[in-house]
DNA sequence: ATTATCTATAGATCTATAGATAATGC
DNA sequence: ATTATCTATAGATCTATAGATAATGC
């Protein structure tokens, strides 16, 4: 709920907005979300993710560590959709591998480019490769390894040896991520159709 | 030339490294490409890049303007190798359009995943977009528009109407600069047999 | 009393310039 | 004299903490 009117405990912020309606923790990250996407991390100061939410600078540390944390909670908030879906489409064993395969490109494609900011686009930031942000890797790892079971239970996926089952599997994946950059080069275009364009991609890359 | 051997004009360095062979400028182009692939344009300092190149931070500014004009640098030669292929490709008009695509394919992701540092990626960072490096983007929509051109001379893209036309042109070249995260994730895998296999699949998307 | 904010600032950078220095060239 | 480098540093940040302040809650 937080705030739903009027007055609230504490002191009053100096610069005074239109109600956000969000908690000023999930006004951080939206923020942060906007800016590390368009600017990137580094080049973001601490001083501009807490005025775009609207208090000081140092306002932001009552609500968070620091940078690092905005980020670690961004990028796994932008994976775990994508991995609860792999993980119900696997679980599915009623259903060809491919259309379940189909299905998962649909929805990952769906939801990297949901939302106002190009969310996803925080998967290519440099920094995000640091060991800080191994609980992101982890569970994106999960997910390639949904998209490889799903490619390997597909008919032309089943005769692939080892490697080429990977190669496979890193050209799907690198596509999926891909779309992060075509759709940022055109944001206008709609999503949907554009999913469904991509994981009719997709699955001619598998060879299914 | 440069250097070729002891004797040099000028103060000695203050740590001496085995000669790289490179002039001074060319060691800087190359630790900052480097630096920017692997930890990112905004969180490498000056410092970092003239100690890599093997002189210290202020007489970086004896060689280049600074960061910018670095990273200027590095983009444009990026590209403008691919572009000299899409040209020639362009212009052979003996071959039918599904080869040249191919081979543009190919060949532009060898160039990507070629040297030792993955300086394609530098095509991610996000302070790429600013309107200071305007020249990289004019050259990269001319190697967008060769791909879009030899996409539309093949016999299905023949028959796309023109936003059936742009969809599989972005798909195409967000594979092929997809093909970067793909490479950067796994750097072992040999490059040829990967541009191969990726130009096959750029094909398969193509609806060639 | 508790809370959410504020202002102020210490300490740690980082960039880019100024001016000194140590080579070779003539 | 010319050149390539160096050392030193001013000025501009940026982060994170300390301590003050202005609300509500009881």
């Amino acid at each position: 709920m937080g705030s739903s009117s009027g007055r609230r405990v504490g002191r009053p912020r100096a610069a005074q907005r239109p109600d956000s309606g969000l908690e000023p923790r999930a006004e951080l990250l939206a923020a942060a979300a906007e800016l590390f996407t368009t600017r990137g991390y580094a080049a973001t100061t601490t001083r501009v993710v807490a005025e775009r939410a609207g208090m000081r600078q140092a306002s932001m540390y009552h609500y968070v560590s620091g940078k690092e944390e905005l980020l670690a909670q961004l990028l796994e908030s932008t994976v775990t959709p994508s991995l609860v879906c792999a993980r119900e489409l696997l679980a599915d064993d009623t259903r060809p591998a491919e259309g379940r395969l189909w299905e998962l490109c649909r929805t990952d494609v769906e939801l990297l480019c949901a939302g106002p900011h190009n969310l996803g686009g925080l998967y290519l930031l440099p920094e995000v490769r640091t060991e800080r942000f191994a609980g992101f890797h982890a569970v994106r790892a999960e997910l390639k390894d949904g998209y490889r079971q799903l490619i390997a239970a597909t008919a032309a996926g089943g005769a692939l040896a080892k490697s080429g089952l990977d190669l496979r599997t890193d050209l799907v994946f690198g596509l999926i991520e891909g779309v992060i950059l075509v759709h940022r080069s055109d944001p206008e275009r709609p999503v949907s159709e554009f999913a469904r364009a991509t994981a009719d991609a997709a699955l001619r890359i598998a060879g299914a």
